[in-house]
DNA sequence: GCGTTTCATGTAATCCATTACATTGCGTTG
DNA sequence: CAACGCAATGTAATGGATTACATGAAACGC
């Protein structure tokens, strides 16, 4: 029937905002003011502040707002106030379970505070998070939360509206929330020492990553208070990746390591790590004890369950978003590194050494 | 030193927009048009459109913009413009990590396209759905695609901008991209047959969702064809959850139900199933064969390696992102519902049932 | 050399809400 | 009743960009 019509004007590039369709525009204030007969000051104040405005004034506008479908433009209104009541959480990589947590308890507070939360995921890419970031310059953002030991850069002035959360950087201006990796990782392994481990091999996780140094730092000085020997030929290191688990334990068996357990920086490279060294027919626990870190979901479904660092991860969230309100209402606040501390949780992929000698 | 101005200070209420601490103040493009000799237009253009100012003007522009740290204010011009090439995706679980390759691919078409992704997790709750969506009402976004089976409620005249993924709605005028669950859960269920099943157990998703009572069906119609009764003891329904599959295995033994296989509606009640089974002592798949639904990541690294169906995932993301940018750029375009297919990926959870009597 | 393009740039309207300040009307109070 | 305070509302400036239209200068054709 229009055929013609419909095809003609879908040929020629269209205006941004082809009403072509719309029945009915979108409304302005401008036009709930008209219709309720009062300024758009009042329409205004109706919706922000309605104890000033006198009952009945403020009954019909309400009625016209709802009757109307209207919904204030956002945009109008940030760009005036100043302020968009958003923030954005930057998250390396959303197929990590260990990062939903923490992101439940940023919304937490941020919800009681306000504020809503809008994810990225960066891919660890430096762009990717450059160009969330730039979300805060370009004023589509109040603050931003990154979960990677970077802070982007933001053409601002003084003190920038950004938290750290389960790393951190060096840079003193930036508050950062995460656990005391070093002491953690060192009673993972001091674990494995008591069990009588004395070969106990290492996955790492990325060099640059200052938590990973310190989760390896606690591996070492772990093995010092054991007076047992940091042998490098039992230190792989991996991109947290389940396959980069698989790959350096088979590194490690390839190479004819001998060790009997296992500690990794994060779950799903110990996940990785009991893969490989079961396809190799070694046993977990009794032939290798694997430890991981985070305590991801899926962790207590390994078989075996996988013993492994408990971080506090809705504390993290938690945490990270207050320190992040709180610069947001004040920027004078000083910048703090608040860190928390993890536990190990012991389940089935640990146990003694077996007796015997492992090949 | 300085504690009792700091405390002072605080201890008011401050403006929204304090520059107390700031040296330099946020640049506008008035001021680097100031600066640069130019009006505010050739700003804008040499921004914008580079190629319609002089090459001298152009550069000139360029070094006050870099030099100062200029970031043009986002809410400004789209509010003058009217978009913001700005998506929300809205997925039920970050935890679940199906959703993260959905997430993948449609980020590589929205940055294609020059839109930016942003992420928000709705814990299937409607309220929190609606706040997403209102964005768009409240032009802070362009667009939504949604991974429920429900499509916010957006006051905005003519064709919504909404796409929907992996899941699909009954209203007609909305597109959606998702896979043809009653197939694909049927191949699952004619492979058990095929290997020779009789009592298959299933454990479907929450009724609410139509591709869950898909599922189902294709598990009926599949007994059906292999001729075997639908036996409702046989069916328990869960939450996609880890703990639902552990529940449900729980609940059908504990009734001293008999099946040799169970099939999942996801991967997570999978694992769960598995764990259920296995710490009554059962075997997978010496005693109960196990398949699930969508092939997460993790699914090749539960022991044994799951049997699932695996879900185009990245198709999905990035076919519901094609979508959702032709319906931005032309709003009547008709809706259109893409259906992908999903295949059996064989793992080892799977194999013929054994032939001795289970309890 | 004069009219006509073309190119580069400027002027000012516009997007839509918020809010400081102004105004109005009414009830109090001395 | 003048003066005042207060409550309710209106007027208009404002936030920071984009862009239609206007202008001026240079280039061009004849």
């Amino acid at each position: 029937m229009s055929s013609e019509g419909s095809r003609g004007k879908r040929a020629v590039a269209r205006a941004p905002r082809s009403a072509a369709v719309a029945p009915a525009r979108v409304r302005t204030i401008k036009e709930i003011a008209a219709i309720a007969n009062v300024s758009v000051a009042t329409v205004s104040r109706a919706l922000q502040r309605p104890e000033v405005v006198s009952d009945a004034t403020r009954q019909r506008i309400q009625e016209v707002v709802k009757r109307l479908g209207y919904t204030p433009n956002a945009l109008a209104r940030n760009l005036r106030t100043a302020r968009t009541r958003l923030i954005v959480a930057l998250l390396p990589d959303i197929a990590n379970p260990f990062f939903s947590e923490v992101i439940r308890g940023i919304e937490q507070v941020a919800h009681e505070s306000g504020y809503s939360v809008l994810l990225g995921e960066t891919r660890s890419s430096l762009v990717r998070e450059q160009a969330y970031a730039d979300m805060v310059a370009a004023r589509q953002a109040d603050g931003i939360i990154t979960m990677s030991h970077r802070v982007p850069k933001i053409p601002m002035p003084g003190r920038l509206p950004v938290v750290n959360a389960c790393e951190y950087v060096k840079d003193k201006q930036i508050s950062s929330v995460y656990v005391d990796n070093v002491a953690a990782a060192g009673a993972a392994v001091d674990y494995l020492v008591t069990l009588g481990h004395r070969e106990i091999a290492f996955i790492a996780g990325p060099p640059s990553s200052p938590i990973c140094v310190d989760r390896e730092k606690g591996y070492r000085l772990a093995l010092q208070r054991a007076q047992l020997a940091v042998d490098p030929a039992l230190m792989v290191s991996g991109d947290f990746s389940i396959e980069a688990g698989e790959r350096a334990v088979e590194l490690l068996l390839s190479q004819g390591q001998s060790f009997s357990a296992v500690f990794c920086s994060n779950d799903e490279m110990a996940i990785g790590a009991m893969r490989a060294l079961g396809s190799r027919g070694l046993r977990v626990p009794e032939d290798v004890s694997v430890v991981g870190f985070d305590d991801i979901r899926f962790a207590r479904y390994t078989s075996p369950a996988l013993t492994t660092v408990a971080q506090p991860k809705n504390a993290l969230g938690r945490e990270a978003m207050a320190m992040l309100i709180e610069l947001l209402a004040d920027p004078e606040v000083p910048p703090r590194k608040r860190v928390l501390s993890a536990d190990l949780v012991v389940r089935g992929s640990t146990a003694p050494p077996s007796p015997r000698k492992r090949k």
